[in-house]
DNA sequence: TATGAATGAGTGTTCATTCAT
DNA sequence: AATGAATGAACACTCATTCAT
């Protein structure tokens, strides 16, 4: 009983520690920089060490990058209610993003990660059984706040929900996982912010059938709501 | 004469070989999985001859990205004439990119290979300094275009030109690159296009003050215009 | 205790095991002919493991020349006292080179391995900037010696203490390293400290004022100092 | 007749002009840093041209070696007359080091290639069968003056003949040797001759009975002789 | 005769993974 | 449970030599 579970506690510990070890090294030097060896001596473990808690490297690699899409995840879940109309989802989406890449870098590590291990991202036949779990359900979730959108009338009918949906992942996902290239003191959180409310704007201004209120994507917006 | 000329020629075909091999691996498996040995062998050469026809591997590879590259700019120059409206730069602009991605895979090995010599696509910092001088020069070309068309009044003024010229190319690019990532039979260039041309409707629609004539866009304008 | 001692100990073992393959090879066919394909085979090692206990060939091959000419210092080191003759610094000289030359090889992989790491031995030019301390210090005693013999009146005023620390340096490297070409069973210390021991004779005579008690220099004298 | 004279002669010039071309790179990058293709770069042929003159790089590199030898030897044996004294032949060989020295650059070359060819100067062991025949003549002719100068009781009977000869050549040697990995702009004659000036003059006071007459050591005699 | 083209065997170095302890 | 030690397979690149033309 309590012996197994401090065991259980301590292996659970070591885990995150390798985790975290690893995060760290990918968002300073990218992921395909990042080697075993370079874990372990972070982790103060021997690379051996790593194997009893991953079977490989691809392994440890694909928790770290479903580990951090799942906080996204988390995020954008508890704050989805059902009948929201289209474009407040879209909004709920954009704020979910930003609160993340505001508050860590885990949308980082999850866009680097995510081309190490998936490099091929399939736009094309984005499907349940793909390796990326998140971006297939942030790609579905936006898909169906663009076609109630249009049922509700307010985005335009000509539009392709799977498209929008698709350009806003890959733009999104570029946009900060270039930004990640930046040497981490010129990074400047802000400015791809301002990057990404930018390209968003027009995308919005794409789909929508009259201009949309925008309001939330406006700077002060933000503060507002992050008072 | 004829002895120089066949043995230049031959040159000629060994170098287009190793090039074409390379292409087509950078193709199949990514321009970071190929190695000089892979290259080597799809071109039944030994690894030593490669380097009788490019000093180095970067060369080599640059070189396969310049080409590429070049084949676009070649066939916007060509067409782009002074004067012409910002709307209508853009149709070219996407009428070249069409034309060059539907006839080769150019465009395909161009984004592998960018993102491989120069994967920190600098979108927030976009300078002549850089080393892939296509980007550069496409983006100027777009962003000068969309600067035009707000002073022409056909273009929201609230609009970013830098930013949509970014988005575009983040877009165009990334699509066509994960194209390239599917498995060579499933490739559908068909496919790829209708998506371009999607998202492409979107940010016009989202740049443009009215509902702009996208007649251009549509299938039949294409089939149009190959006539 | 035990066990990280005797772990210490092993790999202790490997280090010197990989040493001692090295300086085989290197006093075998050279240095510059040694490669770390062979290091390995000889030591029955993988090529990976040579770089698990040295980052590089470099340092690999300059510790193995640094240990074989710090034995030499050493040795001389512990037999120098201030205020001796300028002759008598010159007959410890000589002492410890036979010592250490009769008693290892360190002599012959030293000059073996310093010809290889400095093939340009800069006797016009020796400064302490250079990579090779030992070299630049036993340059500095012998002058000095010579220095201090003038000073004395034992040795001729005319001669230059520079010229005569240079050649005898250039005389014993190049006798030792020579001597190391033979093939190994045709090696013989005894022959080779004879001919040091004539040289030798030969450059005393040449800068001291009167014949000077060369006894030390006979085998005879020889024998008595190691009974 | 003519005709296969001429032809004759332009295969002739064809030796000498990729001997000239090794030369001139040896005497720049020293011997182990030129290779086939560098040496056919220079001589502006093909590389495979060098194989019709030469079976091998070795053979090459020794003819470089022979050749640049028998100007030394060629020089000495001009002015050597029977019945010389020795110190008189002692005095002539070191005229002609320092003529030839000074006149081209053969004797770096010499010695240059001398190290690498045969890397292990048999010093011990020096006979006829030796792959470089100057060395073995001058070193007898050396040895010979020596022997000659003692029976005349102008040298000390306690020398080895032998073994000032191998001196004077081991220090001569190594002395041009490193001169040649000076910096070519750096690289100074006058230098040069001063320190083997320094280093005979010792040999030569410890070889004769009384201090000989060494006037044509000194820079002004030099003038002289050149006068 | 001359050569362009080709190559096998080599260089030093790195890395994910395994295994005896 | 943890690890130090080991390694095979890979990497980009070089060089003396060969051979068909």
């Amino acid at each position: 009983m309590g012996i197994t579970e401090r065991k259980e506690r301590e292996k659970m510990e070591r885990r995150i520690l390798i985790i975290n070890s690893a995060k760290e090294l990918i968002l300073e030097y990218g992921a395909e920089e990042v080697s075993m060896r370079d874990i372990a001596r972070k982790a103060e473990l021997s690379k051996a060490t790593l194997y009893l808690y991953f079977p490989n490297k691809d392994t440890l690699f694909r928790e770290i990058c479903d580990e951090a899409g799942n906080r996204f995840m988390g995020c954008l879940g508890a704050r989805l209610k059902s009948g929201l109309p289209g474009m407040e989802i879209i909004r709920l989406f954009w704020n979910c993003y930003l609160d993340i890449y505001g508050e860590s870098d885990d949308m980082i590590v999850f866009f680097s990660m995510k081309r190490y291990l998936a490099p091929n991202y399939p736009f094309l036949f984005l499907t349940a059984g793909n390796n990326c779990d998140v971006t297939y359900k942030s790609y579905n979730i936006l898909k169906d706040a663009v076609s109630r959108g249009i049922d509700e009338g307010s985005f335009d009918p000509d539009i392709n929900a799977g498209a929008v949906a698709r350009s806003v992942l890959l733009l999104f996902s570029n946009i900060i996982e270039e930004a990640a290239k930046l040497p981490k003191d010129v990074r400047n959180p802000a400015l791809v912010i301002e990057e990404l409310r930018k390209i968003f704007r027009i995308i919005l201004n794409g789909i929508t059938v009259e201009r949309p209120d925008q309001s939330f994507l406006s700077a002060s917006a933000e503060e507002e709501r992050n008072a």
